[in-house]
DNA sequence: GTGAATGTTGACAAGATTAGTCGGGTATGA
DNA sequence: TCATACCCGACTAATCTTGTCAACATTCAC
């Protein structure tokens, strides 16, 4: 169970979209600093901004940025946009693939860690990248439910 | 994002052995009426023994049965064992993979998130599986931090 | 002891997915 | 009009998934 690339790479290119915005756009060359192959990285670019999450200019001084504010975009918007929905098993949300949708206790599994993972992807934005305290308070949250 | 069929048969599997513990060794034939074909069931409960979580005894009126009590026997264990531990990204584990570990956001998202997973997916045993009442305490605390 | 039932192991392979690469578009500013 | 950029679809090598198959080892019933 792993990320692919997509999604790694689609995070550092939006971090670092947020980490210039409002200096106006960045050129594919530029983003490409992240570290991923530009004819790659235009792939992945063309996807967020078909997902509505980046804006691009055309032309000569063209180039990308964020289409929204670093807090509205969360690291569940980038990588559904990416990896597709989070799909645990076929059978979640396609109640006609599973013959005994109703009594399946694996199922309820499957939904009960889809949502929460959902939820986790959906509580990070790119602003909580950008201050870093975000994470201490996380990590916090994290090891209180745990006392290990 | 998503599990191969590999954790959702193994989990299938030895929900079927937490049901029929207690009623001797279950053989592979009556395992795969789970759904699974019997060859490929076959290699799954192999890496489920050699992982320590089923047990098995050879020859006539052999088979499988879990090697320890259902509620000592996570949903994390059995996905760890068949598909290998969750890894969102190379560089979380393996520091040398970050040439910039100490400062990359992205990794202190992976790192956040592969520890909230682990976390749930060991939260839940077969034992609530086979309760059924578990899943509503589930839900309830999961509805709870998250009011839409 | 023999044979049938059953688990064990490793090799093999078709198909899907991933992770790019490439070549040609199209739009824009200087 | 030309250089700079983004846009798009086709292509591919490598890897992973999802099995299938064949040969073997162990045990029980007779």
């Amino acid at each position: 169970m792993k990320l692919s690339t997509k999604g790694k790479y689609g995070l550092y290119a939006m971090y670092y979209l947020a980490q210039h915005a409002g200096e106006g756009c960045q050129s594919l060359r530029n983003v490409a600093e992240i570290g991923v192959p530009e004819d790659y990285l235009e792939q992945l670019l063309g996807t967020l901004r078909r997902a509505g999450l980046v804006t691009t200019v055309r032309g000569a001084q063209g180039g990308y940025a964020l289409a929204k504010a670093p807090q509205e975009i969360t690291v569940g918007d980038i990588i559904d946009a990416l990896e597709g929905p989070l799909s645990i098993s076929d059978c979640v949300g396609d109640e006609s693939r599973c013959h005994k949708a109703g009594q399946c206790p694996s199922r309820r599994v499957w939904e009960y860690l889809s949502r929460s993972i959902n939820g986790l992807l959906q509580s990070i934005s790119l602003q909580d990248m950008l201050n870093e305290t975000s994470f201490d308070d996380m990590e916090r949250t994290l090891t209180a439910d745990d006392p290990t």
